[in-house]
DNA sequence: AGGAGTCTGTTTCCCAGCGAACAGAAAAAG
DNA sequence: CTTTTTCTGTTCGCTGGGAAACAGACTCCT
């Protein structure tokens, strides 16, 4: 399997990607691209929604948190989905924090403006239902795979998650955060990752990290990456059989 | 918070409470009532869905397994809710083995029928969408909660969400599968289970458990339990302000 | 009643990874 | 260029609970 390569929906997003042109026309007013960077927050849990986000090249992650301020990752949203889509029906405070993990380009749209566009089209209602479907799978195999597997599978699988929603080979990140991601102390992946770098798999720089071998990558994460991976293919290929974006090379 | 006193919706499943009246009329014929336990199988990992089914007084569990044989539970199904959701979108596969956890009554309607039910209630669409969020709120939780939490304070949780979707007191189940919910190994259930009953808050049977003090077991409950309790909360009281489910005595 | 199968209580060994702590390196700020 | 801040590498003791194993208790079947 290879990385997302993306082909025409490069610098697009998926959802996005689906509407109507005569929608797009009519929401461009209201849509705004801009670039995100880690310290710019998305929803923070308990407060209320005022913008749906759609990813580009940045990457999005839903988090949650222990009263003793143990965190975790419960979902990554890319250029394949969006967050905010519980307003569409009503749900307008969001129940978990979202976070922008790697940076890079989203196009937001006031939450209820969006919400109109979706009242009007069954097919986006479709499309998003079917996207919580795919979210749910993968945060389901997150939920194992965060019981049972190492600090080193887990972290093989985040990696390999994200590097199919960033572009290029380089994710912005530091170690710090991607211990907060899989839900581990910084030692831990520290020690991980000076491994997989000796291994010659991934280059470590301060606050980047630089796929070099992709293929090996999935050889050592566990089972769940493959799992999540397909229910995102399966996600696309739905909609778009011959040109989808995960696909194997 | 109190167990669930259920009032009306004793013996009734929310999600069909909520069909218009000659919906359910028309459905009659294709309905079936059924008891089911723990050795009957509901949808296997990856085959295909026959029927919806919704819980009356059967609790349903949602797993996840490991290639090595691990399992965790990443879903419960009861009064409250249906399984087979993705199947009226055209996901013909279960993503996951749902298996019956509490033994119990069911209605089960065949999926392909129930479709045609959900294709032309706009209501219908709009009231599993919702339910969905609430699943992915507790999904989310459990998360955490596998991450960090204790195997006391997962099978408390555990215990108190099965005990809202129980008839009376008592749990009809081994402490082996117990021990499967919440992804842990049988001997640490026995001990915890052992002093819970020392302590008081249980009693302990072969093939059984019963809940003796319920205020004290969500006193000793991560705040896992009261999460993903107000998002079903929230949920039920949407649809019925004044006459929910579950509901502070 | 007796025997087979299932469920529960308990013990021993062992280790992944947490918690805490600190030094060095890179970047940013001044 | 110096100071401060932010990252990263590494060390070490400690513990929850996994892995394995077994005896006793209950249930059910013949």
């Amino acid at each position: 399997m290879s990385k997302a390569r993306r082909l025409n929906y490069l610098n697009k997003n998926f959802i996005l990607a689906q509407l109507p042109p005569d929608e797009i026309e009519s929401l461009q007013p209201a849509m705004q691209m801009a670039r995100m960077t880690p310290e710019d927050l998305i929803f923070r849990a308990n407060e209320r929604v005022e913008y749906v986000y759609f990813p580009i090249t940045a990457m999005l992650s839903w988090i949650a948190t222990t009263s003793e301020g143990e965190r975790v990752e419960v979902g990554v949203v890319g250029w394949e989905g969006m967050v905010g889509v519980p307003e569409m029906l009503g749900y307008s405070v969001a129940p978990f924090t979202v976070e922008v993990e790697l940076p890079g380009d989203v196009v937001r749209i006031r939450a209820e403006v969006f919400r109109r566009t979706f009242e009007r089209h069954s097919l986006i209602q479709n499309l998003l239902f079917r996207y919580y479907f795919t979210a749910h799978t993968q945060l389901a195999q997150s939920c194992v795979c965060n019981r049972f597997h190492t600090v080193e599978e887990r972290m093989n699988r985040w990696l390999l998650m994200a590097h199919d929603r960033c572009d290029g080979d380089e994710l912005a990140l530091t170690q710090e955060i991607l211990a907060g991601m899989i839900g581990a102390r910084r030692p831990a992946v520290s020690i991980v990752l000076g491994n997989l770098q000796k291994a010659g798999l991934i280059r470590i720089e301060r606050g980047r990290i630089t796929i070099l071998q992709r293929e090996k990558m999935e050889e050592s994460a566990c089972e769940c990456y493959r799992v999540i991976r397909e229910a995102f293919d399966h996600f696309i290929e739905d909609h778009h059989p011959s040109v989808n974006g995960f696909h194997t090379a």
